[in-house]
DNA sequence: AATGAATGAGAGTTCATTCAT
DNA sequence: TATGAATGAACTCTCATTCAT
């Protein structure tokens, strides 16, 4: 089973647990913080300025970056139940469809969430890259490597592609364009993992 | 027969030409600008300060928003030699070698041009994307839709991928990464356009 | 009684008042920039460089703009003092001397801020005119209406004289001159005024 | 009578004169500049940049420097005639009124000429105050300063005003004011001048 | 913990004036 | 002479981030 987030875990804390007992009014500024960022992101994209979140809000500045450090600290926590869902879908599309499709499947719903948030990708890469130890490393690039092995196993796709480099891959395909354009090289991307496993064999 | 670029013809401009002639000073300005920017890139990456382009250049800022009133403006610039030798590459390369095998080092040789650049996609994408229209379109998208029609007509590759797409494509894989993680993945689109031609016939 | 000037006011606060009670570092810059303000001004005139205040005040600039956002703002803000006892001497010199002549000291003592003033004047004519509401307006234009009114009541000057026109009429006679070649062109403004009274009696 | 001024010398210049031969084309120039700056003037203020100016003339501005090497020059110019028409004025009107009407006629009509020219006061000062010397002294102040003394020696109003200073002040007086604002104010210096003299009487 | 003032780099512009061609 | 490129100071504004309160 997959171990809860740090930040889910930070955010859910009960009050008055054995470490931090996270004060109620810090929790209040933290949820007006994401709603507001959700908002912001939505209609400004991912990289609006810091201060009209904060503003949103209503809330300072330093408050916000007590609570998010980073930029990328907040973009992660506003998408961390998709991200985590996403993640989530993995295992539940392997024992569904046979190796190659779950692999298409799930990279299609990586696909609808990450090229569907105008500059997410660029956010997360800005300042300190916190999301991909976080997300993709310990999460995304998991699942997506057990679909390659999977469907690598069945001979599907060829061996030797690492889950990390293609979900990076991906998700710097679809950078700037929405899922219109970037749909289509992806599939490419799929049609290369392809092609190695029929020339291999 | 490709006709030269415009900016090539302004710089390179025979004395006596008919529109305006670039007084020797402009011209000095212009180089000392470009020959600036060019080891501020090199060192400080494509988003370096405007002034300090500028100073290694003993040039006002005035004399610089002259020139390239766009930041984008002064990159396409700076690298204007080198797409446009890229773009001049395919046709030699198209003549030398199998239309598969053209198409392969074609890319690979634009790998090696934005990949080895820190910050010059990315740069391009910042302000006014004057870019892709005047190199992207006009220059590079053609050349690689010609080598690309020409694998597909020796049915080396699958038919319907647009140029331009596939040029995007291949410079968002290489946003953030150098070439060592980018060509893995290059070589992965190609074989997905492969692929197709195998599965079409 | 006149309430005090908001700017007074927000510079005096006491602690513990109604609204925000003005932290004690942005009163240190505020203090800062209004001692480096009245320096360069003396030396450099009322339109010296708007960095070179703030770095003699050992500020940034964002820290200026964030004071005074407009230049008239700094302005107003280094004499408002001046001109808040310029316009508060005006009750004064009525109790204590008959309607003509407390008229006449009042202008001279306005003439004797104004007119020494390098440049004053000019500077806040430039951009947003924010000098004119709340100082002339509010405070000086008032207590020389006051004055005029108390001396056409005793017959020594005509009626119908507005104390803003006149006002800015002295201000103007003072643009670019000093107290030397200004003040005989005021005498000769209020000989105006009596020769009224006179006529009209 | 009086001489002609310098710059309407130079600009009446017939070609294949002895000393500067006024080539064609450099009369053109100045022509189309003052054509230019005629209407700049008038729909920007005389505080227009003097790229504009220079550009609807279709001229470099190295070109307007080499006709008006200060601001001020290309003021005087424009306003030349009217203020030569201005100054002869008061002899006419000496010799059709009595002292202290030709007198206020005559400031009205300086007033006509200056108040309605925005801009005009403040640019004459910028830079070096050729205006002065060149109108002020020679022709306006010289003018004003004869009807005063006819003013003076007929009793009506009191002496030792000097014209060069009323005439300044009275330009002061029209410095950011159109007519409506500046005419009171100009007639209670009139008033003053009166009032001198009936005290003195 | 919350707040928002402070900071300073930087972009992009405007403009008067000088100077090379 | 005419030209317009060069110059550089200055200004306004934006923003991420730090730090005093």
């Amino acid at each position: 089973m997959r171990k809860k987030s740090k930040l889910q875990v930070r955010a859910a804390e009960a009050p008055g647990s054995a470490d931090k007992p996270t004060r109620a009014d810090a929790q209040r500024s933290r949820d007006a913080l994401l709603a507001a960022a959700k908002a912001v992101f939505a209609s400004s994209g991912a990289d609006a300025p810091v201060r009209e979140i904060a503003d949103k809000a209503g809330v300072g500045i330093g408050t916000f970056y007590r609570h998010f450090p980073q930029r990328a600290d907040l973009v992660i926590a506003v998408f961390e139940r998709e991200i985590i869902d996403c993640a989530d879908a993995a295992p539940s599309l392997a024992a569904q469809y046979p190796p190659g499709e779950a692999l298409e499947r799930w990279v299609e719903r990586f696909l609808g969430f990450v090229a569907t948030k105008r500059g997410l990708v660029a956010a997360l890469h800005s300042g300190t890259p916190a999301f991909e130890p976080r997300y993709f490393d310990d999460q995304l690039a998991p699942a997506l490597g057990m679909l390659l092995g999977a469907a690598a196993a069945a001979g599907e796709i060829r061996t030797g592609i690492d889950g990390r480099d293609l979900l990076v891959a991906i998700a710097n395909l679809c950078w700037r364009d929405g899922p219109e354009k970037a749909t289509p090289m992806v599939r490419l991307l799929l049609d290369g993992l392809r092609f190695g496993a029929k020339r291999a064999g």
